[in-house]
DNA sequence: CGTTTTACTGAATACGATTGCAAAAAAATA
DNA sequence: TATTTTTTTGCAATCGTATTCAGTAAAACG
């Protein structure tokens, strides 16, 4: 018996109790014909011997694996993406999908693996944070295989994407500095080639321009050191700004120990933080830190519902969603009149 | 072309190059006997109509899928979890292997994707823990597919485990607390059962029995908000402890925050906080946490490979290994004399 | 009870690759 | 050139299941 790879077979279950493979099969299947006895006799011969379907080779005929494939990056940099992970994760789980992950980094190109996903014959594509060609995607759902991506989009792709609403996001933003007399804000971008990063700024100077505010500008590569460094770049000028706006909250962090155990300044006194996502420590007592969240559980079930969809009406033409996320007032910026910490405001677009 | 689920078998890629079926095969696989001049006609052909070898067809004679199974929990409270996922996920990339994720509770379970994971016939399931009962990983590995855990051992069972030396690790910090003269230390436990914290406690309590020290107790559910209350019902008593040792890194910021902003009390100066794990944001400035760092990279590293050494030759026998970790010094704790902040001291066992 | 309808069952085939085997082609040797 | 050796090649069997189709048993009907 030792280390023999599973070879227990419909055939031999079907030896055990004393019917043709075919009604072994059936039995298993959850529609074919079978009656109650026969089914019964080969579940108990199933169970006596251990038998276990191959999905390997039931996929070779039936055409289907209920498989996905997740592609994912910076989940080590990030808490939001762990989140998105774990609900995506078991999401596809609930409603019966494997998953078969890959986890990237942001620079490097899905199209590397794409081979690999279609060798293994994923029904379908969820992507996050990646640079896909859209080349390789339009092979992909030419193929009929359907690709759903959050937070990304590539212009023109016939792809399904569900986005926080990040340009509303910046303007919200924006607002509520310029509402609370802030002078001189800076942007804290994540990196100059994620839509995510480029579409938060872009709000957030369209409603600065409006009003003739300049803005100050650095980059932070969406970490934490990066963005720490960044910060006391920004607060060490002659000029320093009195609010700096994170493209994620990650980077918020860091720029917060950045000017508080960095440069011994009061927040939000003397410079307003805010970040973007809400992840975890965002919340903690140490940051308290005012955020635009992502709906990140929409998000999630959107993607993988759309998904799921579009495996099982390929014709169904790709669905795009913008979300709107909520700002999360806390005490990391100082605030408009009326305005105190604790509240949470809703997006409307 | 529309949504023909991909289609394209090497028999049509046989037709197109003039060759045979057989040849198309050899010329894929890397090893079989093939000429240059066919090799070259076939992959341009496949070129030219898009063919990629289908896995499920393969694996089905090959009994090979060079798939594993991965199986986590704690993602998203436990940025160590993370941590482990992604280093996971990228080493077997690295080394050809494709990973089937499972996340889940910690409370869940595994024996209910177990025969998930041997329908799609997975070579080797990693498991991180997770509640394997010893009955199912036998039965994994009398079908020839090798288990291995991290962080995590079942007595007795018959699978490969690497685990941080935590009896160890909490010695270590017993030691050091005692060492700079603390009076009344506390243990924050993690849950009641799980080896990781049930063995830190042995560690720890056994210093300080040794040097008939009593300690406080609590339980931190292994969550950052319930570690935050329990420090509170700890710090709040008539004789409140004068160090807290918790059995994880996200505790021990809970801790802190309760210490420093919920109490108003100085760390280390009233209070020692000390973690194991050390995760990204123990060394952010606003914790500075002393800690104990978890080997990761080497344990990830050696369940990998030990997982895959045991596919190979599944003759070969689990291999267990207890790994040190290392105590990082940083600002949450009092020091003995000679100590002082920025130190890492490697445990030698 | 005979006949029609319905419900099960089993034999045979297909899914898309790999691989052992024998034949064919090419290369090496005499 | 004839013969032996080596390298390629194609045929056919195989992996473990799902499914069609024809046949049989059971049930329903008159």
């Amino acid at each position: 018996m030792k280390h023999s790879r599973n070879s227990v077979t419909s055939i031999e279950v079907a030896k055990v109790a004393g019917v043709s493979q075919s009604s072994v099969s059936r039995a298993f299947s959850h529609e074919g014909p079978v009656s109650v006895k026969t089914r019964r006799k080969v579940l108990d011969a199933a169970r006596k011997i251990g038998y276990q379907p191959n999905a390997m080779a039931r996929s070779l005929i039936t055409r289907r694996t209920s498989m996905v494939g997740m592609v994912i990056a910076n989940v080590h940099n990030n808490p939001f993406y762990t989140e998105v992970l774990d609900l995506l994760s078991r999401k596809f789980q609930k409603l019966g999908q494997k998953v078969m992950l890959f986890i990237v980094n942001r620079d490097q190109n899905l199209d590397d693996i794409l081979p690999q996903l279609l060798e293994y014959q994923v029904e379908g594509i969820l992507a996050t944070v990646t640079t896909l060609s859209s080349t390789m995607a339009e092979e992909c759902e030419r193929w009929g295989r359907p690709v759903a991506m959050i937070n990304r989009y590539v212009p023109g792709v016939h792809a399904s994407w569900f986005c926080c609403a990040n340009y509303e996001g910046g303007k919200m933003v924006a607002k509520l500095l310029l509402d609370a007399n802030h002078q001189r804000p800076a942007f804290l971008a994540g990196s100059e080639d994620t839509t995510t990063s480029i579409d938060r700024e872009r709000g957030f100077m369209e409603i600065l321009n409006q009003e003739k505010v300049e803005a100050l500008r650095e980059i932070g590569e969406y970490t934490y050191q990066d963005a720490y460094d960044a910060a006391i770049r920004l607060l060490d000028r002659k000029d320093p700004p009195d609010a700096i706006f994170c493209a994620n909250d990650i980077m918020a962090l860091g720029v917060m120990d950045a000017a508080k155990n960095g440069l011994g300044l009061k927040i939000p006194e003397e410079v307003s933080i805010i970040g973007f996502d809400d992840i975890p420590m965002s919340s903690w007592s140490s940051y308290s830190l005012t955020t635009v969240r992502q709906p990140i559980q929409r998000m999630v079930d959107a993607s993988v519902e759309e998904l799921l969809n579009r495996i099982e009406n390929p014709e169904r033409e790709p669905l795009q969603e913008v979300i709107p996320g909520e700002l999360v007032i806390r005490g990391s910026a100082r605030m408009p009149g009326g305005l105190s910490s604790g509240w949470v405001i809703s997006q409307d677009r």
